[in-house]
This record gives structure tokens, sequence and C-alpha cells, in this order.
DNA sequence: GTCTATAACCGGATAGAC
DNA sequence: GTCTATCCGGTTATAGAC
């Protein structure tokens, strides 16, 4: 454990209060509070609350893009590779639900500031938007699944991976809020997304053959 | 058309930016503006922003929650009723994105306000919170497929539905912009969804017998 | 009912002592 | 580097004339 820095305390702080409130309710004193400080120190060493902001921003998009273009890039076979994706996917969005939750939010209040920041982010680490999409397709061909859309399979594996998570609140209203509490929640899920987008694509060949 | 009241025109106004901006984002002068009067007026009409708050979700949730009882209720054959479920969600998500992706981020923030608000609705129209669960439950096990988890029908249904559609700003940064704005889009997307669900549906049943 | 003017408050940012 | 005290702009809400 190395010594932790005052600025790591603010910024830790800070990504707990923006990620819930985002941009605009954050309030700087709250996150003095959570780091331990005062407005003034805060201050001191971040300027205003957009350059906090955005070096949480530029934090927290980092350690996702790692995690998440990693796993896309592997080369075993389509079968665990998918397997992996969503387990991948699963997990991190699990274990952060804050980030996917305030960017679908925030980005859509006409701010700039985060796809740029995210671009940026990709573009630092040697990627292009694009790469996403082209990866997608070139394992679809591979597999000879040429005929399967790699837009409509993109948007199935998102949004059956990140709704129930970042809709736990929703959901917990309608089935109780115990239902995600249960360990095997995740694993039963994993299983179900895993079946249930390679049926989709085997029953799509098999029509076209 | 009836004479526009000017309660209406408020609530019309206030509905706009709270959707966009979130409880803490909106600013009464804003809605004074976009409604052609003053602050001043406003607070005559709905005293504090928290009572023309819930005025507003009142009335958006009882719109929603209308249009989406009533086609879960349908008593169509079950390929007709799935069919015609997703064609409404898309629609009505896709008219309205602001509803889905304002509650999503509202509901964590911890407010209570939202969920009792909600429960309330529902009660108003004699509706449980488990309604939609036993619904889907009795649909299924009436085409035979009792051994389909109504959890994971429903999770998938709604996560195929809601996430591109309120994941646009996102998945245009992906896809290109000019994705979304196709015409066809909502119509390829209906007819995968469906696909893919009934599916899923007879991939399992298939299994187990 | 509708307006203008203003009170009361809150939150980001800064000054200046230590 | 860290604190207390304060400034200043912006926001909700109200007072009071018409």
């Amino acid at each position: 454990m190395a010594i932790e820095g005052i600025k790591e305390r603010i910024i830790q702080a800070a990504a707990a209060e923006f990620l819930q409130k985002g941009s605009g309710g954050a309030r700087m004193q709250v996150i003095a509070d959570k780091a331990g400080i005062n407005k003034a120190l805060l201050h001191y060493h971040f300027q205003t609350k957009q350059r906090l902001y955005e070096t949480v921003l530029r934090q927290q998009f980092s350690k996702l893009i790692d995690s998440l273009f990693e796993q896309l890039e592997k080369e075993t076979d389509f079968d665990t590779w998918l397997q992996s994706l969503i387990r991948k996917y699963l997990r991190e969005i699990m274990t952060a639900p804050g980030l996917s939750r305030f960017v679908l939010w925030e980005l859509n209040s006409g701010a700039k500031v985060l796809p740029q920041l995210f671009k940026k982010c990709l573009a630092d680490k040697g990627h292009d938007p694009s790469f996403i999409l082209t990866t997608i397709n070139r394992r679809l061909q591979e597999e000879g699944l040429g005929n399967i859309d790699p837009v409509h399979f993109l948007l199935n594996l998102l949004a059956l991976c990140i709704y129930p998570v970042i809709a736990k609140p929703i959901l917990e209203q309608i089935l109780g809020s115990g239902y995600f509490k249960a360990g095997d929640f995740i694993a039963s899920r994993e299983e179900e997304i895993f079946k249930l987008l390679k049926q989709g694509i085997y029953r799509q060949n098999e029509e076209d053959k």
C-alpha cells in the first residue's frame, strides 16, 4: 500500500460524489467532507470544480477502457471469447454501476466534454472508436457468421449486460429487493445471456443456409 | 383542442426541463421562460419546486403506466402478444427517451419520492407491482413454457427494448451519428428482439424435454 | 392573476493568516 | 499545505403594487 496521497483521497471522494449526483448535482463541500479536508484546500489542489470533474472522469474512463478492450482483443475460440466478454462486462458494471448510469445521464445533458474526453482516452491508448465494431465483425466472419449484423449483436450484448445492473433500483420495485442480493444472480445472468446470444446467432445462420 | 390552460402549459414546460436536467439541475426560471410567464406566477400556481416536480412526475408515470399495462393485459395469442409488447415498449421509449433515462438516474440519487410516487400511481389504477411478473408467468404457463424463468424473460425484454434507445448518445460515438436516423432502425430492432426472445424461449424448452 | 422588486439562501471561489 | 472568514453570483421563494 503506497502512502495515500491527499490528491488520491480527493479524487476518490470526488468520484463517489460525481458519479452519484452528476456534474451539476455534486457539491464541493460534500467532496471536501468525504476527503476529510475543507473547501479551500480542495480548490488549492484542483482550482475549479470543472478541473476536478475532468480529472475524475479521465481516470474512470481509463480504467474501464483498459478492462474492456483487453477482453475484446483476446484471441481465444469464439465461445470462450464471447463468454469471457459477457463475464467481464457484467462484473465490471456490477462493481461500478454508477459509471454506466452516470455516462448515460450526463451525455444527454448536452455537455460536449464527455464524448471528447472519452475519445481522447481511447486515442491515448492507440484505439479508434470503430475498433469495437470491426473486431466483432472479424470474429463473426472467422466463425462463418458473416450474415449476422454486428450492430445488433453489439446492441444485444451491451443491453443484456448493462441494463439489468443499472436498472436495479427500478427492478427491485417489481421483483422485490432481495432478488439482486442472491449471490448467484450474476452467475445465472451470465449463463442466460450467453445462451440467448449464441442461440440467436445460430438461429439466424440456419435460416440463411 | 381545449382552451390551453396555463397550468397545462407550465406542466409541459416543466416536464421538458425536469426530464432533461433532473430534479436538482432544473431551473424555475427556465421553466417560467418556456411557459412564457415569470417566476412569481409559477410559484403562485405551484408554490414550490418540489410540488411542481411531483405534479409533473405523477402525470408522466400515469401516461406510461396506462400505455404499458394496457398492452400487457391484452389476451391475444402468445406471438402476437409478445410482438405487440415489444412494439409498444420500443415506440413508447423512442418517443419519450427522456423518461426512462430520468427514472434510471433519479432513482439512484437516494430520493425516496420516485418509488413512492410510482407505487401510488400503480395503486390508483388498481394494480399491484407483482402484477407484471404474475401476468408474464401466466402467459408462459399457458403456452406450455413453465420452465422459462419469468424474471430473466422480463429482464431480457426490458433490456433489449430500452437500452439501445437511452444509450443512443453513446452508441452514436461507436456507430456513427447517422445510424439511428435511418427510419427502419425501429422496425429492424423490433424484429431482432422478437426473434431473439422467441428463439431463446424454445431453445430452453427443447433442452428440458 | 400577473407583474416588479427583493429577501433569504446556497454554493463556488478567493484572501490572507498560520 | 492547510485553515477560517468572506465575497459574489445565481436560485428559490415572497412581498406588494396593479
